[in-house]
DNA sequence: CCGAATTTAATTTTT
DNA sequence: TTAAATTCGG
């Protein structure tokens, strides 16, 4: 191709450079916050495909969200269709007319990215799948076709539950299925089969936990169906038993990107040495030649343990991969400390707080842009009165800036419950705003509904999205058929779908049921026959209508059957915009975007709206005006964080993300009380967070910094009014003090200088009687979380809150 | 078998 | 507060 007349380094530091040059072997590179390491992933695959003449095809690069895949994708679209156009026309690419742009770009997508592998570990490992899953020998027998569908996390909960209480009939109390669904999700990202984890338990409940899990397997076989952690699970297992499928891959993708390292895990990292080493000890691989893997991220990022990701796997990157003993760090690792994106106070800030982390790589971000202004902290009385302030904030900011736009603006907050006040108050206010994430689109009810007659078409062994919509709309097929089908099913060991298809099971019932099944049946025969004909969008809609889910909403005419109607209008566009993506187009390429896909994708940029969302899902993004809102000890950092000093480093490492998604300007916000599922109100204290930030960067109420607060105030008024209203508490519990505490009580205040420490109870004058679970800070910044009966933990601070110790003894 | 009425549990974070 | 699960009357 002829695009020789530029490179692809105009622009970049020394460093990106570096990164974007390398050719062949392993490198890390090391990228803070907004070092622009985006476009050095970019940049780097452009300049293979051009100046290393690598073909597009023989490139993979997995990105966290697919999203990122579709940036991606897209920038290097424009940068590749750039340099063609330079290159062949000799002018500026500024010069040309969009249409002739549109010509490039389409030359492009055609020639380069249609070949490249760019998605997310699951979209591209389940597209590996499609080819090879029926390689896939399994231990105990199990196996799947290609034309597996693709459980979300409710499919595979509602299996699970199956299992607990119809095959096991264990007690759902003691066995929560959540929770037992988390630990399976947990042990197949550490590559543990049901076999190892049943050798290895330690104890009773573990062993029932693999049993489960075993069932669970055997279950999503039987269905043909494979959860998210199998997506990538199943193609390990693969690629370790079969060496010709792995020498195929191996050969294929000789250039191994990835994006966001640090929230890998252990399987993921598993699928990398697999392709990258071809099974063997990467640390002892040395036919490098034209082939690379290259990885880009940032230890002080990772947040997202929960999903078993180990930021330690990036930490040991050079080990596992570079075997040339004498120059290491010179030639497998790059740094981009240079922040590009934030205000230097804002820089300073993040790095302070990140500092106290104490498992890190070393790295520094440096500013490299102007001081700014000063982070405004603003303390509120509770939760609405936070909303409110959240959003005077923004109508001062747009009253005096004729520039502003709603669209620059992003207020984090950590969990998703906290954005229905702040949209209060954006609507009250007449503020536009979108929420990104929470419930995901293919979450809603009439979407998974249409959603599984689409799978059921492909696979009829899956039971899960045969069950979902065997009454969907109502066809008078209760819970008893369907129980004795299920029970007929399970004796015989075949897909539900082969006895609700079976014309002699249908006649041994009753009339009423019989019919609705006869119609269910002849339903899906006509539909199955329209799968090869018709477009993915053309069957959503003939399903809408032929099932009669349209007219059924229609019949019912209230608001939420409308909002429902719409919901299934956007789900055709939906089919529509990936017929538009996908050359290749067909459903089952349909159901695995829908199945794959998260709210964040959806979030439409450039428009002037107020974006809401969480922590979590603002990485990777940035906002002139950031607003994080929430600041409180238990809410942030999350009260589960708060026994374990690793999950509160990463609740420190989210925090840090929040921090610098803030290109201008910062404000931070925390409340005195907060409902919390609108019930009571709990007190709560500001975020040990915002004592980690110099202050002299933050103008505004500052926490816990000496003098006489308001917040003291309020404590030491409401402390003595229960005390009044509560007037036999002393009389109540001298009885039950050691001597000791009879003592003690003779403060009518705070008591200086007392200790505490975990286990000790506590008796609170309102909650009763309790047990302290952690205790952080100390002295002036001391805080306690102390669990009382019946009622989740509360962060207090033993000097305000009127708490007293009781000996056990 | 269906729908309405009532109760219950839930809040980290997501591919 | 809300969504999901359970119960009860027709």
């Amino acid at each position: 191709m002829n695009l020789n007349n530029t490179n692809f380094l105009n622009g970049l530091n020394k460093n990106q450079s570096k990164a974007v040059q390398h050719f062949e072997g392993p490198l890390l590179v090391v990228a803070g916050a907004g070092s622009g390491k985006t476009r050095a992933l970019t940049h780097r695959i452009a300049h293979l495909i051009v100046e290393h003449n690598v073909d597009p095809s023989e490139i993979i690069a997995v990105t966290f969200t697919n999203k990122a895949a579709r940036e991606m994708k897209d920038r290097l679209e424009i940068l590749l269709a750039k340099r063609m156009a330079e290159s062949q026309l000799l002018k500026p690419w500024s010069s040309l007319e969009s249409i002739e742009k549109n010509e490039f770009r389409s030359k492009i997508y055609r020639q380069i990215n249609q070949e490249l592998w760019i998605g997310t570990f699951h979209a591209l490992f389940a597209k590996l799948l499609r080819y090879d899953i029926e390689k896939y020998k399994d231990k105990e027998g199990l196996s799947w076709t290609r034309f597996f569908s693709i459980y979300d996390e409710k499919d595979s909960l509602s299996l699970v539950k199956e299992i607990i209480l119809q095959d096991l009939q264990l007690d759902p109390k003691r066995f929560d299925p959540k929770k037992i669904r988390w630990s399976i999700s947990n042990a197949k990202n550490k590559g543990i089969l049901p076999e190892q984890l049943e050798r290895d338990a330690e104890s009773q409940r573990i062993k029932v936990i693999a049993q489960v899990y075993n069932l669970y397997r055997k279950a999503l076989s039987a269905n043909n169906s494979l959860d998210f952690d199998d997506l990538l699970l199943i193609p390990v297992q693969l690629l370790k038993q079969n060496h010709q499928v792995r020498e195929y891959w191996h050969q294929r993708f000789k250039h191994v990107l990835v994006d966001e390292y640090q929230d890998t895990n252990w399987t993921q990292y598993e699928l990398i040495k697999l392709i990258v080493s071809n099974g063997k000890n990467p640390s002892e691989f040395k036919n490098w030649e034209k082939r690379s893997v290259f990885v880009v991220g940032d230890a002080d990022q990772s947040i997202y343990s929960f999903r078993a990701a180990d930021f330690r796997i990036l930490m040991s990157f050079q080990n596992d991969f570079d075997n040339s003993t004498d120059s290491k760090v010179s030639n497998s690792l790059v740094k981009l400390e240079e922040n590009y994106r934030s205000t230097s106070t804002i820089l300073e800030a993040a790095n302070c707080l990140i500092e106290n982390n104490k498992e890190r790589l070393d790295k520094v971000l440096r500013a490299t842009r102007g001081k700014g202004e000063l982070i405004k902290l603003t303390k509120c009385d509770d939760e609405i009165a936070e909303a409110e302030a959240v959003v005077h904030r923004l109508r001062i900011i747009n009253a005096g800036d004729e520039t502003f736009s709603w669209g620059d603006v992003a207020v984090l907050y950590r969990t998703n419950a906290q954005s229905r006040v702040i949209e209060e108050s954006l609507v009250r206010w007449n503020i536009p705003y979108i929420v990104v994430g929470g419930l995901r689109f293919y979450d809603r009810r009439e979407i998974k509904d249409i959603i599984a007659y689409l799978k059921l078409l492909i696979n009829p062994s899956d039971s899960v999205s045969l069950l979902r919509i065997l009454n969907v709309p109502k066809r008078g097929i209760g819970k008893t058929t369907i129980q004795k089908f299920n029970d007929a099913a399970a004796e015989l060991g075949v897909p539900l779908w082969e006895i609700v298809s079976d014309p002699e099971a249908i006649r041994s019932l009753g009339g009423r049921s019989a019919k609705g099944l006869l119609e269910f049946q002849e339903l899906l025969t006509y539909l199955k026959n329209k799968v090869d004909q018709f477009a993915p969008s053309e069957l959503v809609q003939l399903v809408m209508e032929k099932s009669g889910y349209i007219s059924e909403l229609i019949a019912t005419a209230t608001d939420e059957a409308e909002e429902r109607r719409r919901n299934l209008q956007e789900l055709v566009n939906a089919a529509l915009q990936y017929q538009e993506d996908n050359e290749t187009a067909n459903l089952e390429g349909f159901l695995a975007s829908a199945a794959l896909a998260s709210d964040a994708d959806n979030k439409d940029t450039n428009s002037d709206r107020v974006t809401l969302m969480t922590l979590h899902s603002s990485k990777g993004l940035e906002f002139p005006i950031v607003c994080l809102v929430g600041l409180e000890q238990g809410l942030f950092p999350s009260y589960r964080s708060l026994d374990d000093p690793s999950s509160l480093e990463e609740e420190r490492r989210l925090c840090y993300v929040g921090l610098t998604r803030a290109k201008e300007r910062l404000f931070l916000f925390h409340a005195l009380e907060r409902r919390l599922w609108g019930g009571m109100r709990e007190p709560s204290i500001a975020s040990n967070f915002l004592t980690e930030i110099p202050s002299d960067l933050i103008e505004g109420d500052l926490p816990l910094s000496g003098g006489t607060s308001l917040r003291r105030e309020r404590n030491f008024e409401r402390l003595t009014r229960i005390d009044r209203h509560n007037n036999n508490f002393d009389s109540r519990q001298s009885s039950t003090l050691s001597p000791s505490n009879a003592v003690r009580k003779t403060f009518s205040g705070p008591m200086p200088g007392q200790s505490w420490s975990i286990g000790d109870k506590v008796v609170h004058s309102f909650f009763g009687t309790g047990q302290i679970t952690h205790v952080f800070g100390k002295e002036e910044k001391i805080s306690l979380a102390i669990k009382f009966d019946g009622m989740s933990p509360k962060i207090l601070d033993p000097r305000l809150a009127p708490i007293k110790l009781i000996k056990d003894n």
